[in-house]
DNA sequence: CTCCATAACTTAACGGTGTTAAGTTAGGTT
DNA sequence: AACCTAACTTAACACCGTTAAGTTATGGAG
């Protein structure tokens, strides 16, 4: 009510505005060739100010990270009112690839970079829960696939089946956004080679349909 | 014959020297966190006297990255004879892995890391030759397997297939990389995963054999 | 044999980086 | 009114990749 909460609030605008000025610049131009002078022109402060709300150039991207991760798992949401299992796999990957494309720097130093991981401690994302866990999510879809006798007896460990699919998709966005100005593969467009991946993977798990 | 060809040849002594430096340095600690200076240090050199010999430091690592596309084709060679172009897939995607996990900070710097294209005029690999051209040789392989009917009939397209499988190996390593040490995933044997995905792709390329 | 051009370096310096230390200022508290 | 502290700014440090200018040894020409 007095004055003190104003500036509690005013400080956390600060913070937010360097937050929001740091992602536009990270997700248009990558993460190294961003500055931190740069960024702090941008909300026109000096650069040093940036510290005061920040560790460091790496805990601005580490907290822009599990925020807009926290956004992924929102987007999950929405698919798990879906009933198959199946096509919430297959849905979960298409989402899970839009979200590496808009936002490929942050994708790049959580899954591409290896780093320390986090202090469980001040992880703001909850383990195990598939609202907030985006793995957790994909391993619920997948028990209940396996449940209710979808895919081939052979594949009856959830854990190694989720960590196949996930090393799938990855793998389309990894060499995508490692490698998608290399000439020197005549690269099939993103969309075509998720989908290419998603229905080999779901084909190569699911009960064959046909006989030869 | 005369002096002038010892010093043509020293001088590729030294440049040789600097690369084993750079690249023992790479693979030890990443190509950012290695700096001219200390390349430098280590052959007892300036570091100003390395841009005699290279352009920059992004050159510098293009040369090795080709340097060690070529170890890997040559595994691949030994694979080369293996008559059935399926199985030859599946040793390729096992050779593949064991390279990377040989050489787990090349692998990075090679398939991780987003850096500039090399230009085509001075890559030394040749494009398209399976003997030089590792992804060449994935194609061979797919293209046949195709052309003697292994295949579905959707999957007719020999890039797009291609892609999906090295993604599909490339992602089981990378995540390995980046994240093999993070405790928030029960992380199966690579060993496991590999051989999972691998069955999962060829299972899902390859036409039904028995009705359910 | 001398002179000189060139190759192969070194030293010094430039403009940049992330980050820290020290100084400043505005505003609430006593 | 005096003071204290939060929220900054300015100055500076230790690096970085890279370039310009200077140095030294050496092969070749006259």
């Amino acid at each position: 009510m007095g004055p003190t909460e104003r500036r509690q609030r005013e400080r956390e605008e600060v913070r937010a505005r360097i937050l929001d000025a740091a992602r536009d610049l990270f997700v248009a131009e990558g993460f190294d060739a961003v500055t931190m002078r740069r960024i702090a022109d941008r909300i026109e402060y000096s650069p040093t100010a940036i510290y005061f709300h920040f560790k460091d150039k790496e805990s601005l991207l580490q907290e822009l990270c599990t925020s807009d991760f926290q956004k992924l798992a929102a987007q999950f949401l929405k698919i798990a009112r879906i009933d198959d299992p199946v096509e919430r796999v297959r849905r979960a990957g298409i989402a899970y690839c839009d979200f590496a494309v808009e936002h490929p720097n942050h994708y790049r130093l959580m899954f591409m970079t290896p780093h320390p991981p986090i202090d469980p401690e001040d992880n703001a994302i909850e383990r195990g829960n598939p609202e907030q866990d985006a793995y957790a999510f994909l391993c619920s879809a997948i028990r209940e696939a396996i449940e209710t006798g979808r895919f081939r007896p052979e594949h009856d460990d959830v854990e190694l089946v989720s960590q196949t699919v996930w090393a799938g998709v990855h793998g389309v966005i990894a060499l995508n956004i490692a490698k998608h100005t290399d000439p020197w593969v005549d690269w099939r467009p993103l969309k075509k080679r998720i989908k290419s991946m998603i229905d080999v993977l779901i084909d190569g798990l699911s009960k064959p349909k046909r006989s030869r």
